[in-house]
DNA sequence: CATCAATATTGACAGTCATCCATGTCCATG
DNA sequence: CATGGACATGGATGACTGTCAATATTGATG
């Protein structure tokens, strides 16, 4: 893996290495549809709804999650390669994604 | 993804987000046998080789790498797991591992 | 237009991190 | 036992991070 590899993955990698906001994704993941509404993702933290926002932000600006507002509310979705990333990163550490198989 | 399976996961993700730590991953892993001196691994660097031996420390805290002292040497080796891991990791990302058919 | 609800932004603060220099530890060897 | 080389540890420091409270922004609705 050369340096510039290296600099490149790092960084996402840094975005996902964070229990919230691996939660996060992991919800986004498994929503109807693919993608959750904010008023979906932050109820489920014990966090003010800044922060969540701002873990959300730091997802979207790694180019994992996608944005999209719709009247008042913002959806969130997995981009397709940030699907994949996690969907073989669950299946390293036996997390279920959609159905519950997991180790 | 429940929230102990985030805080068990995030700790692995967080030791590999560094661009330092991935390359002594992938050095260890491509590396003659699977393991790697210190000595081998420090001069690809332009860092001091306590800083080195630090990053070196963090993989190993995290179970990423097994350690192994051979005389004066250190030997580095990665675990089955982080293995698997980096080379999905790795495979999702595009890095060749062994060979050179990288995109 | 005034108000309310959903989300983002700002500013602050404590904690963690990557890095270095200096030094310590351990082992081989003369 | 003294020396030198390989590696680790300790202490310091600047940068970044996760969190919150307060506030701004935006859209729907009366």
């Amino acid at each position: 893996m050369s340096e510039i590899q290296a600099n490149q993955v790092a960084p996402l990698l840094k975005a996902l290495a964070d229990p919230v906001r691996l939660r996060l994704m992991s919800m986004v993941l498994s929503h109807e549809g693919g993608e959750a509404c904010v008023c979906d993702l932050t109820p489920a933290f014990d966090l003010s709804q800044p922060t969540i926002s701002h873990h959300l932000k730091v997802l979207h600006e790694s180019g994992l999650l996608d944005r999209q507002k719709r009247g008042v509310w913002v959806y969130y979705q997995a981009r397709p390669e940030a699907m994949e990333a996690m969907v073989k990163l669950f299946e390293t550490v036996g997390v279920p994604i959609g159905a519950g198989a997991g180790a």
